[in-house]
DNA sequence: GCGAGTCGTTCACTAACCGTTAACAACTTA
DNA sequence: TAAGTTGTTAACGGTTAGTGAACGACTCGC
């Protein structure tokens, strides 16, 4: 299998470097990126033309944004994700009976998770934390938690090495021991819980989508305010909604 | 401002080359890519290695597809793109009272469009033409042609000339001028309609979605098949819906 | 209204690298 | 078995990606 070490065209990899600053901050402008990556201006200069004209970039006022093209990429590559096309209708039913916010998260490269999609059920009171397209730590949330729970040991023991569990609200977990015993406790349970470990305005449930080697592949997390999330209501019938949901996309997604 | 005629980094070009083709085909295999591209294995050897260490791209039964990062970064750019922030509530509203298939076009690169947001109204009866992320010619869809009608007149020209208008169906519109005179009713008008003329099992009426110098900056389209989208429904309700759901858009993005 | 500080851009230059040709193992196919 | 595939390495050479220096345009504070 090809990797690229240092195999790899540079070129390449400084463009999304460029790319993934734009992403990170915003809306950056030249001088900006070029400190943030340690490169010359001109280099920056030239790699921001280059991605200009292919679509990748566009500039908004004085600063840089990533360009359609890569909404063309973006959509096209997610409709192409089985577990994207099977989960969706769910997602959106699921919000739409729940009459909260829902969410279809993957697990990305190394410790991170990936937002594929949201549907919000209309009136959205609620303004939104889980954005598609955020990357974030799998530590805070009741989707990356449930993600987590269910990778190989060895996985989650690198993460636990690697990255250190960030601060989000006074409620997120920080402690490696803790987390593991936690770790644990979803894994039998099923279900992880959000309470208000990401944002004080949000509680979640989220329960994961597993392969037939119970690896997983994703996670559906549905999101409300706090007040609305507690009780019965979340420990009894979200739980149960949101599990028959990802159960439903599991029994889907290994038919073939 | 920058231009990267051939100032730009080729390495890059390259990639998205590889990227492009990756999109346009499925799951092209190295040597199906590298002949494609005219290009030597080794090349886009490097290349794929370095795109799939990214994400960029990744593997799939002995081919490759557009990976995950991609999908990060398209919905992470589309949430920034205010007109789909401000659209996708009514574009939501809209196929649910249509009970039909509504989807939101921008204008992209030269003479194309993107579909930056498809929704379809459950049950979904129908198997959608226009998919998000697909890039399609502006002259046979409602809505490439309703965006074409408010460009400035000598882009459109340009088009015409550089263009030629691939025929999609028996009633595709493949005449220069049968084109030019229609574009001129449908900016009167102020709708396009699709009758058949991208497939032949869907009809659709668009609406242009207008900046404040009246250039076209999307088009919102509604789509059913032919038998529900005709005579009254299609002439009078769908272009009234259609219409005062695009005004609507237009005016939240003036009013900042 | 004058410098000092930005910003983005263009210009040569050169070490590094991208893409080449050639050769290889692992599989299919005839 | 041999002649096709496929993806993968290795070494080489001409191109190029990134450098530093220098430039206009612009925004500051004084």
């Amino acid at each position: 299998m090809p990797t690229a070490d240092d195999y790899g065209i540079k070129a390449t990899m400084t463009s999304h470097r460029i790319l993934d600053t734009i992403r990170s901050r915003d809306r950056p402008t030249l001088t900006e990126i070029a400190r943030a990556l340690d490169l010359s201006k001109p280099a920056v200069h030239k790699h921001l033309a280059t991605l200009e004209t292919l679509g990748y970039v566009m500039r908004r006022d004085g600063g840089y944004e990533i360009g359609l093209e890569l909404v063309s990429f973006g959509v096209y590559a997610r409709r192409r994700q089985r577990i994207y096309e099977v989960a969706r209708p769910r997602v959106v039913e699921l919000a739409n009976t729940m009459r909260e916010q829902v969410c279809l998260v993957v697990p990305g490269q190394g410790s991170e998770w990936n937002c594929l999609y949201v549907f919000t059920a209309v009136p959205a009171d609620v303004d939104t934390p889980d954005q598609e397209g955020e990357i974030r730590p799998l530590h805070a949330t009741a989707a990356g938690k449930v993600i987590l729970a269910n990778m190989d040991k060895d996985e989650v023991a690198e993460f636990l090495d690697h990255d250190s569990l960030s601060s989000e609200t006074a409620n997120t977990i920080t402690e490696r021991n803790e987390l593991k015993s936690k770790l644990q406790a979803i894994r039998d349970q099923g279900v992880a819980y959000d309470r208000q470990e990401q944002s004080d305005d949000y509680r979640g449930v989220a329960a994961p989508v597993l392969d037939d080697d119970g690896r997983p592949l994703g996670a559906i997390e549905v999101l409300g305010p706090p007040p609305r999330m507690s009780g019965k209501r979340l420990e009894e019938d979200t739980v149960g909604l949101v599990v028959s949901g990802a159960r439903d996309v599991e029994n889907k997604l290994s038919i073939d």
